[in-house]
DNA sequence: CCAAAAAATAACCGAATAGTTACTTTTGAT
DNA sequence: ATCAAAAGTAACTATTCGGTTATTTTTTGG
């Protein structure tokens, strides 16, 4: 049936884009190879054509389903209603567990960032981060109105402190570790680097 | 003299390395192209291998010239003798400074970091960092023995911000100045975000 | 079971690209 | 002025790599 034929196609799409993520994260588009993908993932090379058309096709493909899973992400702490210091905290644990679940994302968007966004325009990113950052912005003012934070704490630092704070533990994990003579991977390390951040940023709030 | 025929050399190898830093700090190792880089150095792809070997070993040569200016960037604020306070503000005020004024210097690293050192092993940056993060936990320990700084404040994770904080900022500029809406690349700014990182860090030495 | 369509394969192609060779020009000490 | 060595040039080569073609195998509706 035309089913199982259907299924067989897009397991080997799957599997594609598994492994093109896993190759392309680790040394980006010019990097990459796609005789090493279509060998990584046991597919014939036409058949990565067959499905994506080009390199760069599969590229986006890759890098689309990335953000994806950042929305997704971003989706789980946007929840109205929460009280503003409860709601920044989570904020700093969700994208801390999200950024160390998915070291491929990190570096994507470090690929991305280095390339200025030559797979997909950097305007994809600023469309996807700006429902997050009015949810910050929104936050921090209502702390204010509650009376929960003080009137002159600037909002684009805080802001960008807590993008900042959250993106770079990860972007640089492995300088840093051998830098400062520490495993900053592991998970009571992360947990622990989240808890400061949070502590501080909202310190910085009150105070 | 062998001096002007020395010299003459010396000034297409200058040349070079100029073009080929521009060349591998926007597109990387495995972008740059090297006939690209002899064109736009108004060389000859010849010379280019005479003085330098290989791509790779023009690479070498240019990533080593990036870090021998962190270092000299790094000397300047490691000064005996200063007020902790003054002495960790001189950190981020000279961070920002240099950091702005060499873009350059800041892809080569984002590259390499993302290409785990393959051109230059990582051990020569942790070295290279090393008395700077030595002289920012003894500003820290100098700080508390004097008073001026609580005793529970967190020496690995102020050093950690403090680190962040900079490259972080530009890292990302391009990306945070899209999704912010501002020009974070302006020179004020740039000052401006210095000063919010210094006294936010030293309220939290403090406080 | 059969024919048409979809999936898969291997071998091939052309452009790009790192690196080389054979040769010419310039330079500077004698 | 001469000549050896260094600097420079242009054309070439081998290989890598993204992409394609011709062909076979598998699937599936009738």
């Amino acid at each position: 049936m035309a089913e199982r034929q259907y299924k067989k196609s897009e397991f080997t799409r799957e599997r594609l884009l598994e492994v093109a993520e896993e190759q392309f994260a680790e040394r980006g588009f010019f990097g990459a190879r796609v005789d090493e993908i279509a060998e990584a993932a046991n597919i014939n090379k036409r058949m990565l054509y067959a499905h994506f058309g080009s390199k760069d096709g599969l590229y986006q493909t890759v890098l689309l389903k990335t953000y994806e899973r950042l929305a997704e992400c971003e989706k789980q702490f946007i929840v109205v209603g929460l009280d503003p210091i409860v709601s920044i905290r989570n904020i700093i644990f969700v994208s801390f567990k999200f950024l160390s679940e998915n070291p491929n994302f990190v570096r994507m968007l470090l690929w991305e960032n280095l390339n200025k966004g030559r797979a997909v325009p950097r305007e994809a990113l600023t469309r996807l981060k700006e429902p997050t950052i009015d949810y910050m912005r929104r936050q921090i003012r209502r702390g204010k109105v509650m009376g929960l934070f003080r009137e002159d704490a600037d909002e684009y630092h805080t802001v960008l402190s807590l993008m900042n704070h959250c993106f770079a533990y990860f972007s640089n994990i492995h300088t840093m570790s051998a830098i400062l003579g520490r495993d900053m991977t592991d998970e009571r390390e992360v947990k622990a680097r989240a808890e400061y951040v949070a502590d501080t940023i909202i310190k910085y709030l009150q105070a």
